[in-house]
DNA sequence: ATTTGCATAGGAAACTATCACCTATACAAT
DNA sequence: ATTGTATAGGTGATAGTTTCCTATGCAAAT
């Protein structure tokens, strides 16, 4: 048997080792497009908020990754004409960042790979699927 | 009812949410002694092989992150001191890599911090620890 | 002798992390 | 109306790291 510090330690590992197999698939899906993970997670915020335009700060609340540069990654997006980004009427400290026709597209292309790409996740049953989402949410605190 | 699709989704986004949390931690309690957590991983590799130097194709075996070039990994840490390169007598191809005493500790601090960090998983029981290791690992087939 | 495997070198591009600084706005208190 | 403070976002510079790529040297295997 374990000790407690051992355990949890494993936890840490599994979940980093994990992420990584995980992590170089899904940019390797998302190289075609030349997307990366945090611009498809930006993609789909923009196009889950249903046309209505967002604010970087929103953005950067909702993305995955905290850690990343939202105005920066807005910049590439803006230049490949994926979005676009006005300011905001109501709030003129604000941009509106809304997502394009031709972004829509590109989401819907890379989603397509990334539907297909889940499936190497089905090693695990529904309930084990269940289990260890919800678990990784509680871990958060 | 979620469908299938969504359901494994939501394993993907909370796998990597999770990790991009911990990650951050990791990162922060590490800065103050200039390790990345790929350096350290290379630094725990190397002292549980107990001072046996080891060839840099095992580290890139061993290593969490699969993608990380272990040429210039070690180059850094041999600036650093924490990490010897000599030419592998019995196979002339291999490099024998070991660590130093210097290296050793820094690891020992090094870990006493992560020890420390490991705490913020106990939001969970060890009975779900176990079992999201268990799933983690099975995730990857 | 040729092929294969191990390890490294080095360039280029991309990403990260910081920092300091700046602009403009909102909003509440004076 | 003025001032102070916080908010929202952007700019630019720097340094370091990572990633990808190609190429090379050398040893080992056959």
């Amino acid at each position: 048997m374990k000790n407690k510090k051992d355990l949890y330690q494993s936890v840490a590992v599994e979940l980093l080792t994990t992420q990584s197999w995980y992590m170089h698939q899904l940019k390797a899906v998302l190289k075609p497009y030349d997307i990366s993970p945090a611009q498809y997670n930006i993609l789909r915020i923009l196009n889950g908020a249903k046309n209505r335009p967002v604010s970087a700060s929103y953005l950067k609340d909702q993305v995955i990754d905290k850690g990343s540069n939202i105005t920066r990654l807005i910049d590439k997006m803006e230049i490949k004409k994926w979005v676009t980004r006005s300011l905001c009427e109501t709030n003129r400290r604000q941009m509106d960042i809304d997502i394009t026709d031709k972004g829509i597209k590109v989401l819907l292309e890379a989603t397509k790979e990334i539907n297909e790409l889940i499936k190497v996740l089905y090693s695990i049953t529904e309930d084990e699927a269940k289990i260890v989402s919800k678990i990784l949410i509680k871990i958060r605190g």
